[in-house]
DNA sequence: AGGCGTCGTAAATCATAGCT
DNA sequence: TAGCTATGATTTACGACGCC
């Protein structure tokens, strides 16, 4: 059981980066809802299911991005452009 | 959400999404005794009554608004540590 | 009215993964 | 590999709203 127990824990605490196709996925919601980056409960549980990652992980990923962005909105403008295109292709189909 | 003032981004307008307000105490992280001091209280009783709640504060030097928030704020999280692991060890 | 409850969040801070 | 920074998670502090 403690093994089990401090597993587990260790397992919690090790950190990992999301997958590219994760980070993809959340870039694309955020950035195609940039006036109201803020998804509801449903959409949350869809992109967690996408994304491979708990609902709190989404949770998380939003209220970082939206800060960082917000504090610096430069830094991410190269990125903004990329997911602008990018869905205005898919929209194009 | 909150609603709040017009946002200083002079040249981006995509977002108009707020913020807190001006008057919001900035936060403090508390220190390692008073962590450990109401993690203790918080184990001998999840809610706390009007008495109790001056004792922490007067002891750890902190406003009764703070114990406030910092036991709703330790519930929160209870109940979601037990939502991401129903599973008892 | 008034106080304390939850819920969702902002913003700061922590911890460390993963580059250079 | 030593730093450094980016990134995911956690910690304070509220606003909005609910129920006595």
């Amino acid at each position: 059981v403690m093994i089990l127990r401090s597993r587990f824990l260790d397992a919690r605490r090790k950190r990992r980066n999301f997958s590219k196709q994760a980070t993809e996925i959340l870039n694309e919601y955020f950035y195609s809802h940039l006036s109201n980056p803020y998804p509801s409960e449903e959409a949350k549980e869809e992109l967690a299911k996408k994304c491979a990652i708990t609902v709190s992980q989404v949770s998380n990923w939003f209220g970082n991005k939206r800060i960082r962005y917000k504090k610096n909105i430069g830094k991410f403008q190269e990125e903004a452009n990329l997911y602008a295109a990018k869905t205005a292709v898919t929209a194009a189909q | 959400p909150a609603e709040t003032k017009v946002d200083l981004d002079p040249n981006n307008p995509a977002s108009n999404w707020l913020h807190a307000k001006s008057t919001r105490k900035k936060r403090c992280p508390y220190t390692k005794h008073q962590t450990l001091e109401l993690e203790k209280e918080f184990l001998f009783n999840m809610y706390l009554s009007r008495d109790r709640r001056y004792e922490v504060a007067r002891l750890l030097n902190l406003t009764e608004r703070q114990v406030k928030i910092w036991f709703q704020n330790r519930r929160m999280k209870m109940k979601k540590c037990n939502k991401e692991r129903p599973k008892d060890i």
